[in-house]
DNA sequence: TAAGTTTATGCAAACCTTTGCAACTACAAG
DNA sequence: CTTGTAGTTGCAAAGGTTTGCATAAACTTA
């Protein structure tokens, strides 16, 4: 079974059809870099699918999203990127906001967090698809930054 | 002095100039409700300054953000939103997803978490101006939402 | 207070993303 | 294999936000 297979066949198992256009994007978001914009999604997998418009790749995303098989990284004022969910590694990210660099940080330490702010406040915070701001460590002691 | 002016003050203490424009935005944003949106700063505004323009209103914004003289909330697909920032009790921000509902939270506890992300990754999470999503008491409850 | 420099503003256009709608397609049931 | 229905897609338009550029205003220095 190929690699494009798989996933569609995981996609139907969460209750969404399964179309050429979605096959073709969730294998160009596999294949390609990590944390590629929509933009990019939407210009490699036009290659394979010509009619393809950039509304059907938002919409996509956001499905593959509910399906749990991409993560979606809004960083800021930056465009949204996203990249295939590995489930051995989850995940979340940090974003410089002077360089724009991506930076991966373990569920763990984020969890633990989010479980405390539960227990404080009721609200259970979406620790799966967070995206931080802030500086890394070269922007950090670059004087022109805050 | 009054309020709009002890403002325009502050404003021109951290290196901002002071123009009739950040002054009247500043005072809009200091007398609506809490957490208003571009739009809504825009047209209480202009009713005191008629030429201004929406561009304006977001380039202002940015700079009082920057004199961290408001705090800017970007919950996921809902628009920008504003408020005075309180040094007296400052805090971030906990949007439901399913609702829109605004939560505040202690800095307090968000500043340790920053503390132990930046410890572990050498990054330095923006705690001040943090906007986490999730679900509130109520939706969380509710089978509709995941 | 007048000139010079730097920064902010208005306008229009661009950019990213979402949405309404009609046509189309995947899947389930016969 | 055919049909019916609900979910998807393409298209076009709109929404929210940002940007380039010329003009205008604020601050600095003399």
């Amino acid at each position: 079974m190929s690699c494009g297979t798989r996933l569609a066949e995981q996609l139907r198992e969460r209750g969404y059809r399964v179309t050429a256009q979605r096959t073709i994007i969730l294998e160009t978001i596999a294949h390609m870099e990590d944390h590629i914009s929509a933009q990019q999604v939407y210009e490699g997998s036009k290659e394979r699918l010509p009619g393809l418009n950039l509304a059907t790749v938002y919409r996509t995303v956001e499905s593959l999203q509910g399906a749990g098989m991409i993560n979606m990284l809004s960083a800021g004022g930056e465009p949204m990127r996203f990249s295939l969910c590995d489930p051995e590694h989850p995940h979340s990210h940090l974003v410089c906001r002077e360089c724009g660099s991506i930076f991966e940080v373990e569920t763990e330490e984020i969890e633990a967090f989010a479980r405390r702010v539960e227990k404080e406040t009721s609200f259970r915070i979406d620790s799966e698809h967070l995206t931080l701001e802030g500086l890394c460590q070269i922007c950090k002691q670059n004087p022109t930054a805050s």
